[in-house]
RNA sequence: UGGGGGAUCGUCUAGCGGUAGGACGCCGGCCUUUGGAGCCGGCUACCUAGGUUCGAUUCCUAGUCCCCCAGCCA
């Protein structure tokens, strides 16, 4: 990416006017600091464009990936690697910028020591309720605790203590001394640390004793250097308490917290619980499944991060509240994939045509051009013979208005193909429904051949059943059924869940040429939308994931007569 | 009824006292061997009320509405 990568915005606006008046030494270093407790998500791309994109355009910049690791309940070395593998399948470089908040639990240790030599921080021993009642609410001031008082060295000695082992969990914690009547909640005496008898993914039982975010993450940005901070609007008011634990803790740098307000898409989720629910449930797939705005959902689904970058570069960054359409996210995928993925046919839900005038013995090889949008992507063969398969979407016995396709009587093309012309239908006796079309062609309207003057009002796609291949097709629609920022929040979200998100259809063919594809692969399938071949693939039936429909003229077309 | 933030087209977003712009979407049209793509045109917005000013989305005042905060999560 040697070109700019982001839209300019308010906190680029900030970062190039510190940069210009040589603030910092004139050094520009973000970061992107993820807990390992869960997958990335599309929020979480915003973030890493954001965070990266600006270490990228600034000459010197730097950005780094910063694990904050610092509760060995929830964390887990799976997700590191998962993290890891996303950003850079998002193609952002961390180069050797990668560092654990873990890593620098006995520097933090010592800041500690020096807040409670300063009388700036004490051990506690209320228990959790105790100190949720000594909070105050809102509207009320809180009280001191009865331990705010003790001496330095009994709160060294406490202190020493809780790391040796000596108390269980919940029993004591560390705390900031500031102000139990401030307006800001988290300055009434924050914890900063707290016990936990557990194992963590790299410190094992090194520990016993883990620092909170509010004072971990301020010290680990000061630590690194790091000049701009940037986090969602949710850390608005705890940045006078990452400005309070840098300067009492007279930390090496003085880095900038600066808030932008998160990502949400429609009809989506994006919340770490919600996404771990969904997965722990086993109400999706894993954090792979194609529905899930996952980095791994959406690559899975076929997602290019090409196509996830624009999107980030074109939401903008602000600090009002937002819920982005899911319609602009299709937009960028689209408009990538136009440009560079190869056409096919594919038939999804087969309907057999017979072509009774073309020899039962014969068959061609037409030529099909594979990306009308780029020429040096050259062209291929089709086969063609007298029974074919079309897209049962594209006959109608009693044609709506406006309807083009294939109808008794008419003509349409075969795509790359001939004109032909619909003169029997034959219907299952008991059902009615159609089961086979006969069907002529024209033999002089091949396609290219000559410049014909017939105009059919239609192109439809197809494939020739002795030749093509069976496959399975997943087609994704929405997670849910509403926006949750609409409903109450009280009952369980998951009734929301849109039943039909998933549509597994088997019995689809494609043509030939998709018998080799390898998982990952994308296509278009020509009328249909943007297909990628989807892992399962891999055990030997053919199985495409839809990533998104092209757009569909008829089917609003439909849609407006339907409602009418 | 404490504190911190935020209000501009349907949805995102620009604007920094001087004609409210862009993208998505939507609606028309052109074109088309994908009802795709492309092209052209159109649609719709400054939360309210006062004030300052020749002029206010922008500055001031008073409201209204929305979001966040009372984890030993981040």
């Amino acid at each position: 990416m040697p070109e700019p990568t982001g839209a300019s915005n308010f906190i680029r606006d900030i970062v190039a006017a510190d940069h210009a008046a040589g603030k910092h030494g004139g050094r520009v270093v973000t970061r992107f600091p993820p807990e390992p407790n869960g997958y990335l998500h599309i929020g979480h791309a915003k973030s890493i464009c954001l965070n990266f994109g600006i270490a990228h355009d600034t000459p010197g910049g730097l950005c780094h990936l910063r694990f904050d690791d610092t509760n060995p309940t929830t964390e887990d070395p799976e997700y590191v690697r998962a993290i890891q593998d996303d950003v850079r399948w998002l193609g952002f470089d961390w180069q050797d910028k990668m560092f654990f908040a873990s890593d620098y639990f006995e520097q933090l240790y010592d800041f500690a020591v020096r807040l409670i030599r300063k009388g700036k921080a004490y051990v506690d021993n209320l228990t959790a309720e105790e100190m949720r009642a000594y909070r105050g609410t809102l509207t009320q001031p809180g009280k001191n605790s009865p331990s705010r008082d003790r001496s330095v060295d009994e709160n060294l000695d406490l202190f020493r203590r809780m790391r040796t082992g000596e108390f269980a969990d919940g029993t004591h914690v560390l705390r900031a001394k500031i102000d139990m009547a401030s307006p800001n909640i988290n300055l009434r005496d924050p914890v900063l640390y707290r016990i936990r008898h557990e194992t963590h993914y790299r410190t094992g039982r090194t520990w016993c004793l883990y620092p909170a975010y509010d004072y971990a993450h301020p010290l680990s940005d000061a630590l690194e250097g790091i000049t701009h901070s940037i986090c969602t609007l949710e850390f608005e008011d705890h940045r006078p308490l990452y400005d309070w634990v840098v300067e009492q803790a007279e930390a090496p740098h003085r880095p900038q917290q600066i808030e932008f307000a998160r990502l949400n898409l429609t009809y989506t989720v994006m919340s770490k619980r919600k996404l771990l629910e969904l997965v722990e449930k086993k109400l999706v797939s894993g954090w792979d499944d194609p529905r899930l705005p996952t980095i791994k959902g959406l690559r899975r689904r076929g997602y290019t991060p090409e196509a996830i970058r624009a999107f980030c570069d074109h939401i903008g960054v602000a600090k009002r509240d937002a819920i982005v359409e899911m319609q602009l996210l299709e937009h960028f995928i689209r408009e990538d994939l136009n440009k560079r993925v190869p056409r096919v046919m594919a038939v999804l839900r087969p309907l057999k045509i017979i072509l009774d005038n073309y020899p039962e013995d014969q068959f061609e090889e037409l030529e099909a051009v594979n990306n009308p949008e780029d020429p040096s992507a050259g062209s291929r063969k089709v086969h063609f013979s007298r029974v074919l398969y079309i897209e049962q979407d594209d006959f109608r016995e009693d044609p709506p208005k406006q309807f083009f396709r294939l109808t008794p009587g008419r003509e349409v093309r075969l795509r790359y193909a001939y004109i032909i012309k619909c003169i029997r239908v034959t219907k299952d006796p008991q059902t009615g429904e159609v089961i086979e079309l006969r069907c002529t062609y024209d033999p002089t309207t091949k396609s290219g051949a000559s410049h014909e003057q017939r105009k059919v009002k239609a192109t439809i796609h197809w494939v020739s059943a002795s030749h093509a291949v069976k496959a399975e097709v997943r087609l994704y629609n929405p997670l849910l059924v509403t926006d949750l920022a609409k409903v109450p929040p009280d009952h369980d979200w998951t009734t929301y869940l849109n039943p039909n998100s998933l549509e597994r259809i088997t019995g689809c063919l494609v043509e030939p040429s998709l018998r080799q594809t390898v998982p990952g692969t994308r296509y278009q399938f020509e009328r249909l939308g943007y297909f990628c071949t989807d892992s399962d693939s891999a055990s030997g039936t053919l199985i495409f994931n839809r990533t998104v429909s092209l757009k569909d003229a008829w089917a609003k077309i439909e849609k407006t007569h339907a409602s009418r």
